[in-house]
DNA sequence: TTGTCAACTGTCAGTCGCTGACATTAGCCT
DNA sequence: AGGCTAATGTCAGCGACTGACAGTTGACAA
């Protein structure tokens, strides 16, 4: 089982191996410093390509389109996300096992996007998504498969077929509408550190039910 | 005040002007033909202009993208959700009057959508647009851009500050992740009449305050 | 070490969406 | 009728993206 001079656990990839995934991490790091420096319409391929000094033909080899490149962050922290949900303990109420799934990612996710990017690179690409149309529009669609994704695994913890009972997706839409006021609100304003998301986010799902509930005047 | 031979009301357009809108409807309905029969890559462009027997240049004096042309028919829609809104009795709480306008506005939104293109033929391309991930990133878009417009609606109408008040977003945005969740199940779904669609809304915003509430096993 | 195979990369030509510049056509108005 | 101007057409070009083919370079066995 174990090849002369191979650790069994983790068999040190091989010289070809290494070398895509530093050409990857070369093309992920020039092509956010120039959207974040030179904006998206101002960022073409091939100066992303000419940073790194390979093809353009490349490029399109490790992703399928410019706008893939821009939320390779975003989607590390979405794979963490819904794989939290899923080891919530079963017994917990949906929305609960949502909102902690969330807050509790944060710091993991934060450590492994450090291990690709700096932090502050990545919120000021952040800033760009936002405030790019073609971006944000991308942005949502992917929110919105998560938000599938994690429909699906509230149905399975309680035993639900999703296309039967709508309740797994009417509360992850709910939600998830929370989130993105959250995301808004908190990159438009002065405080961008984690702990001033979290504490924002904590405040807004505290909030949903009593926005719901009816006539605010009366409260 | 009144200009010698022009009646005050509407005193019919040109020919000139005629000629503009025959124009605009025709690379709409051609359009959207295409779209709804060979899909959203399978059209090109020039399959469409080449379809009205104009230049390509023209079709993008008249729209910005081809996207645009593609949601000719939402854009009607959403205009006349937010002018519902707007003229909800100031007395009635949040939820219930975004609820009211939607649902109010249904039938006057399918006759003015009837006045440039079958109703069929539109439900044909809604299906494209959801099942096409560049048109659906637009949609969502869109929605985002409606939700707000909503939220200053809400917050205005309880003279909130959207910016310091939280709560009027947040309501549109649970509320508009229901509404999306009801386009898909109803798209999905085997009844397409707008009444099923009524229903199926009205239901599942039913199902918010519960959903949200805890615990569905205890209920 | 060498040679073979397969993976990776580069080059090139071409499509499609979209834009600016400039020339042409055609309602409009005196 | 003729001048003004909006609408349209033509053309050249950019940028994202793709398929085809050729060259290069790790991997692995003889």
């Amino acid at each position: 089982m174990e090849t002369v001079g191979a650790v069994e656990a983790v068999p040190r990839p091989g010289l070809r191996e290494r070398k895509k995934q530093r050409t990857r991490d070369a093309l992920v790091r020039a092509a956010l410093e120039l959207f974040a420096t030179r904006g998206w319409e101002g960022t073409t391929v091939d100066d992303i390509v000419a940073a790194v000094d390979v093809s353009q033909r490349t490029f399109f080899r490790y992703f399928a389109s410019k706008e893939e490149v821009a939320f390779f962050v975003p989607r590390l922290a979405e794979s963490r996300v819904a794989e939290a949900l899923r080891s919530r303990p079963p017994a917990e109420p949906p929305l609960e096992a949502l909102r902690r799934s969330v807050l509790d990612s944060w710091d993991e996710i934060n450590a492994a996007v450090e291990q690709v990017v700096p932090l502050e690179l990545h919120l000021r690409v952040y800033r760009v998504i936002e405030s790019t149309p073609a971006l944000f529009a991308a942005h949502l669609r992917r929110s919105a498969e998560l938000e599938e994704e994690l429909a699906r695994i509230i149905a399975r913890r309680e035993g639900l077929d999703v296309d039967a009972d709508p309740r797994p997706r009417i509360l992850v839409a709910a939600f998830g509408g929370v989130l993105r006021v959250t995301e808004r609100v908190w990159s438009a304003g002065e405080d961008l550190s984690l702990a001033a998301m979290r504490d924002l986010m904590a405040t807004y799902l505290d909030q949903v039910g009593p926005a719901l509930a009816g006539d605010w005047r009366t409260g």
